[in-house]
DNA sequence: CAAATTTGACCTGC
DNA sequence: GCAGGTCAAATTTG
């Protein structure tokens, strides 16, 4: 059956075949004008990605990608790392989708975070969003106690993610940070208005990983709800995220702030003041509030949940792999429309 | 004084 | 019953 979900499906492969085309004509054309070992680097990455979501998307013609580059700053992600279990229940509840489980399903995700000692044994730097501190629990067999954060904005704005942080008892400079669900605020009105002065080898950059951005931006499934903001202003990754796919085999994700050599993406120097227990998080993304319930009795709505687990496609890289691009999934009255979904 | 944090109590799932 | 997660009143901070 050839559907018009199969037919964007393969659109998409075709975009992304392009892109990385013209990404290697660009390279190949700033090369012969300014050779930099910088635009290798990134253009390595930027070929890399392209090969990931080709992978992603089309796993038999595709070889896996490269492995990630280490980063080099006082805070960086050791790891990311996608639970296993989370991911099973997310495709084995499927079926079975009743409240309980929905809540499972939000996307959730694991960041391991190493501090520099000297300037971060309180804590991990901000990483781009307002969180608030709700609880602290001791954790059996564990020597540090847990926090537990949400979104400042949850009741203005509806935004339901939440973080937990736990430092680790092996290496007090690292912390183990999870994610639970997908942050539906819009924190970047709260970014600068001018952002720092960029370089001309630092603007070409940009000018590619623009393409970039464009291309993630086409791939955003449509969730229509009504905010038609469209890319947030500020975006980017963890320097290294490594995703399990469904087999739970390890997807490495490199980035472009992977070298710092685009550090104006980062949402470090967009972030807003927030306390030191923040840290890397996957990009903002743009969604409407909901109107819905809150509170104690875990009551947030479905609409909510659905939004939370497939906007989540657009900027959380356990949120794509949560939600496998499945019509079955989806909402039967998802705006899928060609020229929403596709640019 | 408003916002953020702390912390004991309460709720939920196993 | 226990452990983890969350609430909300009290307290602290800016």
């Amino acid at each position: 059956m050839e559907s018009a979900c199969t037919l964007e499906y393969k659109t998409v492969i075709n975009e992304l075949v392009q892109g990385m085309e013209k990404a290697k004509q660009l390279h190949s054309h700033l090369c012969s004008t300014s050779p930099s070992r910088a635009q290798d680097l990134l253009m390595q990455r930027i070929l890399s990605s392209y090969e990931k979501a080709l992978l992603i998307l089309n796993p038999k013609e595709h070889t896996p990608p490269p492995s990630a580059a280490a980063v080099d700053s006082p805070i960086s992600v050791v790891d990311g790392i996608c639970r296993s279990e989370d991911l099973n229940n997310s495709f084995r509840d499927n079926q079975d989708y009743n409240a309980s489980k929905k809540r499972k399903m939000q996307p959730t995700w694991m960041e391991q975070v190493k501090v520099n000692p000297e300037n971060g044994l309180e804590g991990p730097a901000d990483d781009g969003y307002s969180w608030r501190k709700y609880g602290q629990k001791d954790i059996l067999g564990a020597r540090y106690p847990r926090s537990y954060y949400r979104c400042t904005y949850r009741l203005v704005q509806n935004c339901w993610a939440t973080k937990q942080v736990q430092r680790s008892d092996d290496d007090p400079t690292v912390f183990e940070i999870t994610y639970k669900g997908t942050h539906t605020c819009n924190q970047s009105t709260n970014a600068p208005v001018v952002p720092p002065p960029v370089s001309q080898e630092k603007q070409e950059l940009q000018q590619q990983s623009q393409a970039l951005l464009k291309l993630k931006a086409s791939l955003r499934v449509n969730t229509d709800t009504g905010n038609s903001e469209t890319m947030p202003a500020h975006f980017s990754f963890p320097s290294t995220y490594e995703l399990c796919d469904t087999d739970n085999h390890y997807i490495s994700f490199s980035d472009l702030v992977g070298d710092g050599n685009l550090g104006a993406y980062s949402p470090l120097f967009l972030s807003p003041a927030t306390s030191e227990t923040n840290y890397f998080s996957p990009a903002p993304h743009h969604m409407a509030s909901f109107g819905g319930s809150q509170g104690y009795q875990h009551t947030e709505s479905d609409i909510a949940d659905i939004v939370s687990a497939h906007a989540s496609t657009t900027n959380s890289p356990i949120g794509s792999m949560d939600f496998p691009i499945d019509p079955l999934e989806l909402d039967p009255n998802f705006p899928f429309n060609t020229s929403g979904f596709f640019r």
